[in-house]
DNA sequence: TTGCGTTGCGAACAATGTTCGCGCAGGGTG
DNA sequence: CACCCTGCGCGAACATTGTTCGCAACGCAA
């Protein structure tokens, strides 16, 4: 049983046959399901049971497509790292590689920066992109970057990796174009091979052979964008900054395109 | 009843009595055990019943000092952020000001910046204190900024906001001993007041009459410390970065320094 | 001592995750 | 075409959780 699992993360074989393709389209309405729950009360709060009713279904039945609870948040969060790396992806003008089972390429979003657009406008796009995405689905971000399912570490070959290296790549890419074009000013502390880790760390982001500074650089980034993002979903800038949220994101995020060499003050 | 909030809250009456004292020893008893399970499952895993067992009580009796689980969490977030506080200020030399029932001032983190030392050194000690806390604490560190929980809005004149604001105080302090000092270089975008917010808003942080630019800076530095930790606590770092972890927050803390004016390249 | 407020307990109720065994229908194989 | 059998869904059940209610015991003050 649970087939589902390998037809959703090795979608080697055909799905053909009239009976897989029910099963995959109530395998899809029960993530749309739970995905709504979350929505509504957060992952916390999500009950299996709660789904089964919306599906018309019994709590039991559930158990032929999930193995339990955490297993469906654990395909939720593959999914919500899917779905922000669409977002992306779609700022940076690219058009959302290999989207499986999930229909929708996302229009809009704040800014979006064609390919051939400048490395440091590319890198706004995908900033704002995160931010944007963030604010807008508080709930899947708490299931994505809030407190881990208790017990839970993700299977390193498992989905989730796999979709995370996706936004991870997303992000990379302005950098990685600047690196190429030479525009990336780096800084020699993150050289460092401390810093640096071991070569081969980051293979699944970014592609053999890269400076070993985009890494940390990446990392860097990322890091001040999820701050502030994260204290803005969370509730704990709103509380004591109602308004000047996405400005001061702006700040930074501008602020950190000087530091990475590609704007002059 | 539920006497113990009241007591806990606002420390008015001296809680003279032999049951009064009783009361509130059993209460600390109560919240330590709670800490500990929380410690050990995670914010999500507290289960009521569980920390009754560890206090050889029926779990009914738990509700005669706490009115629900959310409002045990909430007891729970508000001693942890005075708890990160703490750390906080005595990474500053401060001695910890007006500590109540908790008795522990803490010895040991990484780095102790006296209150004469130049204040680039005292906001990497804050800072590192920041990170070392959170490491070592990574439950509680979800207890705080993880997933709020559900339907919850900390009551603005809570003990939540209170604690937060202590924390929030401690980061503030070296940009403040800075900006009265004339070393902190503001971003004139920083002065906005699309960013900078209402007059008044970081009232509870921040001195009234603080140029206006510190409040966004404050943030925008906080953002930044709480990215790069964030991510490394929940394992998103940790993930594909094995080791660089500190190295590359010491990076990140330094640039900071920089951006601010504090430090030269 | 008497009385009252506080404290704790046992039982109970609703809701949850999860398992087990059964029926049943539909699809692939003779 | 007929058959079997695989997969799907269900009902019931069990353990565990949060929470409430009424009752018993106890400390403290009058």
């Amino acid at each position: 049983m649970l087939t589902a699992d390998t037809a959703d993360t090795a979608e080697t074989v055909a799905p053909t046959g009239r009976r897989a393709l029910a099963r995959e389209r109530t395998w899809r309405e029960l993530k749309a399901a739970a995905l709504d729950e979350v929505r509504e009360v957060g992952p916390a709060g999500l009950a299996l049971r709660s789904v089964a009713r919306r599906l018309g279904m019994s709590p039991a039945g559930l158990y032929r497509y999930v193995d339990s609870r955490d297993g469906l948040l654990t395909a939720l969060i593959a999914d919500g790292y899917h779905d922000l790396a669409d977002h992306l992806e779609v700022a940076l003008g690219i058009d959302t590689a290999a989207l499986g089972d999930r229909e929708r390429p996302e229009p809009q979003v704040p800014v979006v920066a064609a390919a051939d657009a400048p490395v440091e406008v590319r890198l706004r796009a995908v900033g704002l992109a995160y931010r944007a995405w963030s604010v807008t689905h508080p709930n899947e971000f708490g299931l994505l970057f809030g407190d881990p399912i208790p017990g839970y570490a993700a299977p390193a070959d498992g989905p989730t990796v796999e979709a995370m290296a996706r936004v991870g790549g997303a992000l990379a890419r302005p950098l990685l174009e600047a690196a190429a074009a030479g525009r990336l000013r780096v800084d020699p502390v993150l050289s460092d091979p401390t810093v640096a880790g071991p070569p081969g760390a980051m293979d699944p982001v970014l592609p053999p052979g890269t400076d070993r500074a985009v890494g940390p650089l990446l990392l860097l980034a990322w890091g001040r964008l999820h701050g502030q993002v994260s204290l803005e979903v969370f509730g704990h800038h709103h509380w004591l900054f109602p308004d000047g949220c996405e400005a001061l994101f702006r700040a930074d995020l501008e602020r950190t395109l000087h530091d990475l060499g590609l704007v002059t003050p």
